[in-house]
DNA sequence: TTGCCACATTCCCAGATGGGCACATATCAG
DNA sequence: CTGATATGTGCCCATCTGGGAATGTGGCAA
């Protein structure tokens, strides 16, 4: 087997550098892709790429506006990071600091 | 250029299944390779694989047993994922939420 | 030494990119 | 309709990958 798809989940998707990029400028509002393109530098279609990706795996929605595509960030999508990171550190505190036992 | 390289740092290394399973695993504690491979019901040199992946971008860390390796998490390394997130996160809320402006 | 055990490494290969580039589409101004 | 603007898609290709199977390696027991 080959490495899984990007648009596999949200751990596959924010693995690419660039998308993490795009979606951290989302966090800061909604923005059309020209936006993004300037923001990033990158080439209008990879932003275009990127953003079919984001939007396969939910972490993005898009609003058509005349000619333009705004695309808004979607924090339920990160939720699946969140817990597994959650949940992961969680555990390890409780291992490491059993000091007077548990609650 | 192609798909970065899953040891190019943890955001790549946790993209796969697997190897979030095994740190997960290992966030409950240490274990040694054939622990890992009973419970994963992997083959030996998957998880070994995995462990390398895991090991090279400061994910875990081995301690030699005699014949055993017991492979630790190392939570240090989640902190970029930790420290991405917050930021993404913590942006959105602050411009969904700007009720009685910031502070 | 011999043999076994716990792991790590190497080789092979189909599958999935991400960027560059050309092109298709949709919307809006004239 | 025509041209310009804003995006999305298709194609090509070097590169990285995860699993399977075989092999290499260090430590321990007899």
């Amino acid at each position: 087997m080959a490495r899984a798809a990007t648009t596999a989940d949200p751990f596959n998707a924010i693995a690419e550098r660039r998308r993490r990029e795009i979606l951290a400028l989302l966090g800061r509002g909604e923005r059309p892709v020209n936006d993004l393109v300037r923001s990033t530098g990158l080439a209008q279609p990879q932003v275009s790429k990127h953003l079919r990706v984001l939007r396969r795996v939910g972490l993005v929605r898009v609003r058509r506006v005349g000619r333009q595509r705004v695309y808004r960030l979607d924090t339920s999508g990160l939720r699946p990071v969140r817990e597994w990171l959650d949940v992961v550190l969680r555990e390890w505190q409780a291992k490491r600091r059993p000091r007077g036992r548990a609650l």
